[in-house]
DNA sequence: GGGATGATTGTAAACGTTTACAACGAGAAC
DNA sequence: GTTCTCGTTGTAAACGTTTACAATCATCCC
């Protein structure tokens, strides 16, 4: 049975396809009883109207297009959630993408949404302040706000906590709790410039507490083989005694290796993660870690593009306020005197660790 | 600056719109050199074919439509991500609706993707046996495959796995393990066929093993007040040794608020869960729940509705597998006598709690 | 040389809407 | 009675594609 359509319901109730079209999108101006005809052949023909016609007529889809990384991360699920209720509310729809931390993935995702003629985009990408695809939006003059990426220096559209700042309140707070040498497990900083601004707050507040550059080990989002890694960086002398977890779901996998590894969490190494999931607060030991508002994020970012596409030129970043939130994962450093000098430790595995002495 | 026109790069290329429109979709019969002009034009004004207007006359959206309760939940997070791998395959887009388990945004959901004329559409409702949703995509002959929704009787294409069986199985395992006075907490089951098989399979085989009816709790989806439900529940002295949690968020919540209670997990009651996030295993204790492959469970539905899409007339019912995993939330049934026969408690709060006496 | 053949390309209609404009009719004003 | 106005409705073009069909042209065969 062929779906119905304008033109259909225009014979059954005797008019015309305009006047059905006005009907349809309640436009002033047409006789009541005209109206009500329409209805009736409307309820009578089962007739939706296609969105795809009116797409085209009005160059307007009413889509969002949306790119994340990964809805395995409850992070951005959340995020997600709250910007399919944040555009809901404008009557528009969401044009869903996973990137799965690849950069590729994230060209042809975006290819794809814009085929679709997506009125806007609220994305996370891996770096914003490299990203051919922003530079492309830019110049097409699409409407965009990112979610998660700092701005940077560029002024684009951003919802974001001040991830710097809150690197940088992580170290100060293990430095209030004794700790001496400190480290950092992140995904690849050049895959996520967040995770960059975390460790570069960390990296400062550690220096101006006079603490020794800390440890930084890089791993790869997806399926990130963290045992070697940590095994290693356990076996140096001058091994950390606090590590900041550029997420929450690498701080979860960390406890569980060190645990793994006989190194008990938090009696001889503190760890602290990212994003504040739900979940964090039912984990044994329960998880510390910087809470950033993800629902509210996602509803904030679609706030901040049904503004643009309402008309408004241009949206300024906003920032969302970030707290340390406590947990059994961090403690106060164990008792032993701190290192001298920081020796730097063969990566003979290939594993990417780097570890700078000043 | 207007967005380049088929109509464009054929000028830009010196032939027809219909020579370009062969070129994009790589018809046969068309002179290399024409191609490669048509290319150098498309390349020149970064034309991207607008898929709308294709759709408009091919019929086909080449989108799928995805209609779940949350992405709060990870068990749905997980499986449309395995969706969007799904379809991505086929070169299908996601478009994503969320009911959050009501069922007046579920309609509305689902009207809107028809609108946007979804070719196809995957889908958790409520009740599959009971949805309107359902006749009326029935009757509008629109492919579509439930996930997670137990077939029922109507033999409609489903992903799920055997939650009558896999109730039974945690029913039977409380069993083995000493428990005769077991309890359920579930969200409501008029919203969820499937917290019903679940309920119903832990139920009848509560009753093959000579227990009383197992005592029930329903309560929202949304912000559960678990706390008067469990204290009540708890105060009564022939109170559950075991509780089977329709789902782990259900579950972790539980056993957060029996915590709070003085209640311990799993010393004085086990708490079972269903879902088997990826999470759970870090918990504390550990979860034990019955695990369902969600990841795959997104994975097939995206198959078997790309199948359909193919041709195939029907498409089976799948019934994927699912394992109990142990967990430290679930031990031995404390000691102290079975009681004789249950007493129904007054539930004078209004809550929602039933008990039977057979 | 003339017709047939086949490769390549163009023409134009169609998909389902929206909307500018025209048209129509009924009353109002004169 | 004529003209104007206003409310209501219809006509037709347009949005950007795809595709059936026609057209063109070179080549080939007899």
């Amino acid at each position: 049975m062929r779906r119905a359509t304008a033109r259909d319901v225009a014979e059954t109730a005797g008019v015309s396809v305009a006047t059905v079209s006005r009907v349809i999108n309640g436009a002033a101006g047409v006789n009541p009883e005209t109206a009500a005809k329409v209805h009736a052949a409307v309820a009578e023909l089962g007739y939706r109207p296609n969105g795809v016609g009116r797409s085209l007529k009005t160059a307007s889809s009413r889509l969002i297009g949306v790119l994340i990384p990964t809805l395995s991360n409850p992070v951005f699920a959340e995020a997600v959630d709250g910007i399919a209720e944040g555009v809901a509310n404008g009557g528009y729809s969401l044009l869903f993408s996973a990137s799965d931390y690849r950069r590729q993935a994230e060209s042809l995702g975006i290819e794809t949404l814009l085929r679709y003629r997506v009125d806007g985009l609220i994305l996370t990408v891996a770096d914003a302040a490299d990203s051919r695809i922003l530079d492309l939006l830019d110049t097409a003059e699409i409407p965009y706000v990112l979610a998660y990426n700092p701005d940077g220096a560029h002024g684009r559209p951003t919802v974001t906590v001040d991830n710097r700042a809150a690197g940088a309140l992580v170290a100060e707070r293990l430095v209030e709790l004794g700790h001496r040498r400190l480290g950092m497990i992140a995904g690849r900083l050049s895959d996520s410039d967040r995770a960059r601004a975390r460790h570069q707050g960390f990296s400062e507040a550690a220096a101006a507490a006079g603490l020794a550059e800390p440890w930084l080990a890089e791993v790869p989002f997806t399926r990130p083989e963290l045992e070697p890694v940590l095994a290693e960086i356990f076996a140096a002398k001058d091994a950390p005694t606090a590590l900041f977890c550029s997420n929450d779901m690498l701080a979860i996998a960390t406890i569980g290796v060190l645990t793994g590894l006989g190194i008990s969490v938090p009696g001889e190494v503190s760890v602290v993660g990212f994003d504040g999931i739900a979940i964090g607060t039912h984990l044994h030991p329960t998880l510390a870690t910087v809470v950033q508002p993800s629902r509210e994020l996602g509803r904030t970012a679609a706030r901040q593009l049904l503004r643009r596409l309402g008309g408004e030129s241009a949206v300024a970043p906003v920032i969302l306020p970030h707290v340390l939130r406590h947990g059994a994962s961090l403690g106060a450093a164990p008792k032993s005197g701190p290192v001298e000098a920081q020796a730097s430790i063969p990566t003979d595995s290939g594993l990417e660790i780097r570890t700078t002495t000043p």
